[in-house]
DNA sequence: CCGAGATACTTGATTCAATCAAGCATCAGC
DNA sequence: GCTGATGCTTGATTGAATCAAGTATCTCGG
């Protein structure tokens, strides 16, 4: 299990680094399919609000995202993805091939099953 | 998958945490059932040297390893996990329930076609 | 046995992620 | 309109990671 995780997350690192990007912006960057609130994001990373700040900011220095006010609330930004930064997701998405590279070694009931263990595994843990 | 994965990594860094540990510094003192070189450890974790030499030295300043010189090579040094450095990780490894945890929603069958299934998948892309 | 080159590690500089404590702007409710 | 809560930013600090140099030690060919 540890190997698996660890192969895992070596991968993401790997496939982010080619296209310039770090786990942590390549992960914000794949939430931008839809507009979200700097809030939101902190609380799907389970980290500090001033910690996306830092992310966003990086990415927005290189045009992969965009930080724009609610006009809801002003207080509160809506990040968003640019085409540049779409474009570069997806091709990350592309190079992140070990979903897929796992998935082949199984035939399609394998994958099925495991997915079913993993989920059943998982249970109330999150 | 990416869900399980972030489970994982989660409840690692947790319980490393709980023991005043990073999550390098818990995986660090976990090799160390016996000693090792510097250049083993960055192999393993596939970092440069010179982090390994950060790391220890975090791990040396609170008592849990030493570093001591190999006398067949006395350029190498040989890293050890002090008694203190022991039974922490011990109740590291304790208080790191995941794979209890996601092994309690499974009965014996499921939690070997699990290993199997994980094995499989992993296949060569070590 | 000596010197050249390789090996094992350390140091210093730099980048990024993460956290915490303060701070500012804006909003919501009395 | 205040008061207090909310949403984000800033600044300071810590740790992981990488790279480029540097030191000590070993090995091997001459």
């Amino acid at each position: 299990m540890f190997d698996f995780v660890d192969a895992y997350d070596r991968a993401y690192e790997i496939a982010a680094s080619r296209h310039g990007l770090s786990p942590a912006q390549a992960c914000v960057l794949g939430r931008l399919s839809a507009p979200r609130a700097m809030s939101e994001l902190a609380e799907e990373l389970g980290c500090d609000a001033s910690n996306v700040t830092q992310i966003v900011a990086r990415l927005e220095s290189r045009d992969l995202a965009r930080r724009q006010v609610n006009p809801q609330d002003r207080r509160s930004r809506q990040i968003v993805r640019t085409d540049h930064g779409s474009s570069l997701y997806a091709q990350f998405e592309e190079s992140f091939a070990f979903a897929r590279a796992a998935a082949s070694h199984l035939d399609a009931g394998e994958q099925e099953q495991l997915v079913t263990l993993l989920r059943k595994a998982l249970g109330s843990l999150t």
